[in-house]
DNA sequence: ACAATATATTCCAATATGGGAATATGTCAA
DNA sequence: TTGACATATTCCCATATTGGAATATATTGT
């Protein structure tokens, strides 16, 4: 068997940093391709290529505006995201009072 | 040039479903390799291969127990993710005030 | 030292990937 | 209709992957 495909869930379609990079450029405002060509600088058919994943797993969608595509970002899909990592983050919450308990006590002199 | 390696970091690592599944189970409890081979019926070397990649991008350590390795999840790693996904929450919550409006305003019958 | 147990590593195959380059498709404006 | 523009798709390559099977490497108890 193969790595899971990256058009298998938003998990996947966001390991990769471009697609991460093009939703966080999205999140502003809605552009077109070409739009996105000239603010990432990366070529066109890249351009296109990532969107298609990103469109794939429903983190984008698309309007057709004459000759344009325009797309935005449809977030509430990186909700299974947030919520899958919400069930840890008292993991790390809980360290960093720790850590800052700590610091509190070497401030005192405890330390 | 190839697909991201899933060591590169905690966004490859976890966008395949079984180390997702192993990070969940870890983050009950420490677990030797052979009780996580029980517990997941998954056979031995998989086990290890994917518990080889969470050590690399530090979402689990190991610690030795005589024969035993006894791996623990290291949730912090995680917070990247959650802080990457949190800069959008609020895309996908105000749609759901927004959805919650219109619930209520269907219940007072001006739908 | 040896057998048993616990874990890691290697080798293999099939597969999907990201990027580049080229090309196809679609749509407007004159 | 034609040319210009906007976008998508195809073809190619190099590479890393997952899973299975087999094997190697600890480490312990006797």
């Amino acid at each position: 068997m193969a790595r899971t495909r990256t058009t298998y869930d938003a998990f996947n379609a966001i390991a990769e940093p471009k697609r991460r990079a093009l939703i966080e450029t999205l999140a502003i405002q809605e552009l077109s391709v070409n739009e996105i060509v000239k603010i990432m600088r990366w070529n066109q058919p890249m351009v296109s290529k990532h969107l298609g994943v990103l469109k794939q797993v429903g983190l984008v969608s698309e309007r057709k505006d004459g000759r344009y595509r325009v797309y935005k970002v449809n977030a509430a899909e990186l909700k299974p995201i947030h919520d899958w990592v919400a069930q840890f983050d008292q993991l790390w919450v809980n360290r960093l009072d720790h850590l800052e308990d700590y610091l509190d006590k070497i401030q005192r002199g405890e330390g």
